[in-house]
DNA sequence: GCCCAACGACTGCTTGAGCAACTATAACTG
DNA sequence: CAGTTATAGTTGCTCAAGCAGTCGTTGGGC
């Protein structure tokens, strides 16, 4: 691993200089930086795609994971627990999609402390719009670079890592959604 | 292209519901949903260690870049390049932690417009106390998840797919880190 | 049935980040 | 050398997101 020259730098100059520096050719930054670089990559190539129609990561996120449940809804509680937003971030976004015209808020008849965001017909054609090219995007960017056995291992990594540390608890709803879709930058939910 | 079976997905049940619901079991969803839940997983457990040492994932990257950088110092402009930030998001980060004692601004001596950022000895004494925790944080969530030859091949393909798709122009100053450490959340510099 | 704790959604406030505009220097061009 | 253009950094403005607090609703204990 590494050819981490990035910082063939190390020198010897400066007071703690040597102490810390060399501590950055440890192959656990490396392997972070990688995750996080790909990461970073991707989320901007998504972003550039997304934006062409009109969407940003979170709104995507939002109406996907929507469009994905039955009925193209959710509460709002639980679309907040499936995706990196709070509660209140949730409130937000629906305001904005709603005043789009991308989704509409519905009461829930059971409770009447919970309303639903449903997605709406505008919403579906928008998000039918956009997913050919994000799955081409994913395609060119990601699962496109590697061979079938390398992306296969490269997934069952990805799916170790992700078991380990995903915050189990995205906040509420458990683990309800193992292996969903996350389109956002994936900010840590809470700070 | 194609196993875009994106849209030959008709189904029946709810209006728009099926045409879309099976589309997210395509394994390009999966794959990207391992990707940055893994991310985001990781940046969370990173984020509450760095927490407890005062310092948010931003400053962390700051201030570790600068620490590997030769007199441990960058011109601002160049610190940019390296960091998910842009120059004035720069700018106000150096601000904060000029504030807290962290860092120095020094002229640069060459060229009147550049300033360089440099880390104090509070700087210095700050980071050396948060990274064994954090390395430590690495191999417990990451690298220790895996054995070596797993680990090996989702460091390669991550590679690979960092290689592709890492926003080569990280802004300005190209592809001057290749691998470098990332340690935000890796929000796309400028979408 | 009444009370109180828990829950769901929303709102005020604060923070962090980007863009665009601006100032100051530096580098070219003739 | 004067004039133009490019670069470095900062600042004003806007916007998205989280936290903490609020209000209405629900459900459990008694």
């Amino acid at each position: 691993m590494s050819n981490y020259n990035c910082n063939n730098i190390p020198r010897v100059k400066h007071w703690y200089a040597e102490r810390v520096t060399n501590v950055f050719d440890d192959p656990r930054i490396t392997a972070v930086g990688l995750l996080f670089e790909a990461h970073a990559g991707l989320s901007a190539r998504f972003n550039a795609q997304l934006e062409e129609h009109g969407l940003s990561a979170v709104e995507f996120e939002v109406i996907t994971r929507l469009a994905r449940s039955p009925g193209n809804q959710l509460r709002m509680t639980d679309l907040a627990a499936q995706t990196s937003l709070s509660t209140s971030g949730v409130t937000r976004v629906v305001d904005r999609m709603e005043r789009d015209g991308l989704l509409t808020r519905r009461a829930c008849p059971n409770d009447r402390r919970s309303s639903y965001a449903v997605v709406t017909g505008t919403g579906m054609q928008r998000l039918n719009e956009t997913l050919p090219g994000h799955l081409q995007m994913i395609e060119q960017w990601f699962t496109g670079q590697l061979d079938p056995e390398a992306l296969a291992a490269l997934l069952d990594g990805l799916r170790r890592v992700r078991d380990a540390a995903h915050p189990c608890a995205t906040a509420g709803s458990d683990d309800a959604s193992p292996e969903q879709f996350a389109a956002t930058d994936g900010a840590p939910r809470r700070h």
